[in-house]
DNA sequence: GCGTACAACTTATGCGCAAAAGTAACCGCC
DNA sequence: GGCGGTTACTTTTGCGCATAAGTTGTACGC
């Protein structure tokens, strides 16, 4: 670990010029020491101290990620395909642009800022983590942060959103279920706020606009944590001779509801259409290869990271970004008459 | 922001007297003004500046996670539902033990060095990362470090592996096979390193204990890299024929491959049993359910970030951790005669 | 009543770096 | 030939913290 100072010491010469071919401050040092510290660095191999260097400067070239934690079958968010696909495309995006990611998972906002405010992190990247009442105690920070896929009033007040046209995706597949024969569509998600509500709105809006009527007893609940689901997935296969199909709010739920379903001789889409969204890994290999909403999660990521240094740069940006879907006609939803 | 200086100076003594509160020295301080300290503390909502303690200690509570990155069908390692579980594991033990984690995602470990030398890293997990040649490059930083299934022998004599027992998983996974009659298995993967390695040995010994001969010509590989995937599952497919069963080196391939003889009307396990290893969402979502090898990925996850924790407090610990497998039997394997 | 021991502090120093402020030499110009 | 301007440096300062070293004050023993 060599320091600037030794090296000043080894090349005759004060730290300040070190310092100055290091950050490449041009016209402050001669073209011939210039050189000559330039090899010096190579042949050491000097790396700065971030931490010496985030004193002095009073940054730290951090960009936190914090994920909310989650208690459910699926035992923690992060296990979810999406969350891998995001971090990957926040990385990548931080990565070249010189800074360094932290990841945190928690449900403690509190929790979070604190790390945030020790280590003087940058900017913050929040999924799933804004509740109105988070908003206070991040505000205090004075940070910026971007959030992926917020639904808060209050958030989007105060922090940039990335997020996804989840109300046209949606809108979108009703329209091409309702186009295909179907009237009796059911709703399935595990709660009706942020990006479930979203969704749940294009689905009511696009019956509207074709004169269906919306019942809440088209809204089928499941119940993702451990002990639940066994439970509301039962309730749901019974129920589903209601429906001619059912969309489901994720990729995850469509499948795990296709497998319940085929466990008990109903068959997809023979019996049933289903159709998800997200479009990920799951549905792909699924066979039948399930129709979905698909969007771009790691552009989901990137969009945030960038978004996040283009403040950091002092720019302005939107403050409300909606990334496009896409429809992704597969083979989970059947033509009927 | 406010420091101990000025905490010091609000209260009207010494930062020393301070800092000894903070670090609870026993001893140093009158009952009377560590409680005097502690409630202004907790008051003005005190938060360390890591930069400053961690220049001063020479320390840095960072550990680091390197993740190989790969360019293939899935894009990204990262998508992995693998990556994520172990993620998860990981942060969650080093958090707990007041640690941070600074996640890379690259495929160079000159690069991930670097990194971990300007900041100082107090250790570092590495995940698909340790060729021979990254040996020497990480040796030199003197930092401790494990590994997440590496089976390099040069990396085993060097640093600590954590990683699972995939030749007695492979192996009792034939010898069920076997013993549901199957005599011609086929074994599936990309290559035959590391890990599928150890997998390819147990099944060959399975075979070889069994009396089965094995030919190389039961080796079949799949090309995950975007362009040759498709052609690579045609041909396997077309060669299907040759086998009554085919042991996948991953669920990931596994689902793959049933998708892809699916759509060619072959049926599993009708015409083919097939089988996977991991043990993730993609098989047990998948209908029918995925007969596979079971791994507790988070688990180690966590025994990799705990087993680096303990270096860290100067314990020794054993430098080669095998976590066991579980045959999980479901429904792609017939039993046949 | 003097030395010792200890409790409860304070002062001073250094971690490695960046940058403000200072210096010294030289050039050209009226 | 004195002065402003420039180049190529060096010296000094401070970021916030931990800690080694120093300073009181007081109780105790003999």
């Amino acid at each position: 670990m060599i320091t600037i100072k030794e090296i000043a010491k080894q090349l005759n010469m004060s730290t300040t010029t070190v310092s100055n071919v290091i950050h490449g401050k041009e016209g402050e040092v001669s073209e011939d020491t210039r050189k000559k510290v330039k090899e010096f660095l190579n042949k050491v191999d000097y790396v700065p101290n971030i931490n010496a260097r985030n004193l002095a400067q009073n940054e730290s070239k951090i960009i936190g990620l914090a994920l909310k934690a989650r208690a459910d079958k699926y035992e923690n968010l992060i296990m979810d395909p999406f969350v891998s696909e995001l971090i990957g495309g926040v990385e990548e995006t931080i990565r070249n642009a010189g800074y360094f990611m932290m990841l945190y998972i928690s449900s403690d906002i509190g929790e979070i800022m604190r790390h945030v405010s020790t280590w003087n992190v940058d900017g913050l990247i929040l999924f799933g983590m804004i509740g109105d009442d988070g908003i206070r105690v991040s505000e205090k920070y004075k940070k910026p942060i971007v959030c992926i896929d917020t639904y808060s009033i209050e958030g989007l007040k105060h922090f940039t959103n990335v997020g996804l046209d989840d109300e046209q995706g949606s809108y979108d597949m009703v329209s091409y279920l309702i186009s295909q024969g179907h009237r009796k569509i059911a709703f399935l998600s595990d709660n009706q706020s942020g990006v479930d509500f979203a969704r749940l709105t294009g689905y009511k809006k696009a019956l509207k606009d074709a004169r269906i009527r919306y019942s809440s007893s088209n809204f089928l609940q499941i119940h993702p944590k451990s002990d639940d689901l066994p439970g509301s997935l039962e309730e749901i296969c019974q129920r589903s001779k209601e429906f001619s199909a059912i969309m489901c709010v994720s990729d995850l739920y469509a499948v795990t509801l296709i497998s319940a379903l085929t466990d008990r001789g109903i068959s997809v889409p023979g019996d049933i259409s289903i159709t998800g969204f997200d479009d990920n890994m799951l549905g792909q290999l699924h066979r039948p290869a399930l129709t979905t909403v698909h969007q771009d999660v790691k552009v989901k990521g990137v969009t945030a990271a960038a978004t996040l240094l283009k403040q950091l740069r002092g720019q302005r940006t939107a403050n409300q970004i909606k990334l496009p879907t896409k429809l992704i006609i597969r083979d989970t939803v059947r033509k009927i008459n």
